[in-house]
DNA sequence: TTGCATCGATTACACTTGTAATATTACGTA
DNA sequence: TACGTAATATTACAAGTGTAATCGATGCAA
């Protein structure tokens, strides 16, 4: 049986979600990419890759001086498990209310 | 304008959510309500109302020698905001997806 | 009136998270 | 071969969270 999904907190999922669009890459490829949207420090990314290795979220292998990384979770399973556990917790479960609150919302303007 | 929801923990929403389905009502009432689904020591659940008092998320009136809390905060407005924020944070801003994923997932068992 | 039970308030404490700074290690160059 | 530099690893530190325990006030029972 597959192990379950470990709690990413959203720093660490923005970095899984680069290594998800494109991998295996170095540090510095997620850093430049993830740089585009966010003003992270390179080392508030290397400490996010860290713990992602810790919780085993993804891989590395040594490539010469520096690591090229993978994701060890797959997607679509996370975004599953992350949009149920949000539905069991706001909607109990059920998926139209969501639908529905979100149709309005948008109609609003 | 009209404060901005505040950041509430999985815990006090659970607490919330209890006063949502009934208000005004006193900590016992609370506490007796969340431990039909949640083991949590009553002095957990009244850090957890202190800690919604504080974040101005419920509101409270004495009565006599205890409280009668309300929620501050709307719930279908609360609702709509963390549908949304996970919908932005995991689609993009796109609800369709997660419907899809969704289905598929139901469909599996 | 005194003490106990019962409220809410304050304090505790470890773990996670955001956000780095410092330490260490190992190439590559002079 | 010795050093600077660039990678990773370790440490830091405050705020938030889960989960209570203790403190202080107060009203009720004896």
């Amino acid at each position: 049986m597959s192990n379950s999904v470990p709690e990413i907190s959203d720093a660490e999922f923005a970095v899984l979600d680069v290594l998800w669009q494109h991998n295996p890459a170095n540090a510095n490829d997620i850093i430049a990419k993830l740089n585009e949207t966010k003003p992270w420090h390179e080392k508030t990314v290397k400490t996010l890759l860290n713990r992602l290795v810790k919780k085993q979220a993804i891989s590395y292998e040594k490539q010469q001086r520096s690591y090229l990384y993978s994701p060890l979770i797959e997607r679509d399973s996370y975004l599953v498990k992350q949009s149920k556990s949000l539905v069991d917790k706001l909607f109990r479960g059920h998926l139209s209310p969501l639908i529905t609150g979100f149709a309005q919302q948008s109609q609003l303007k």
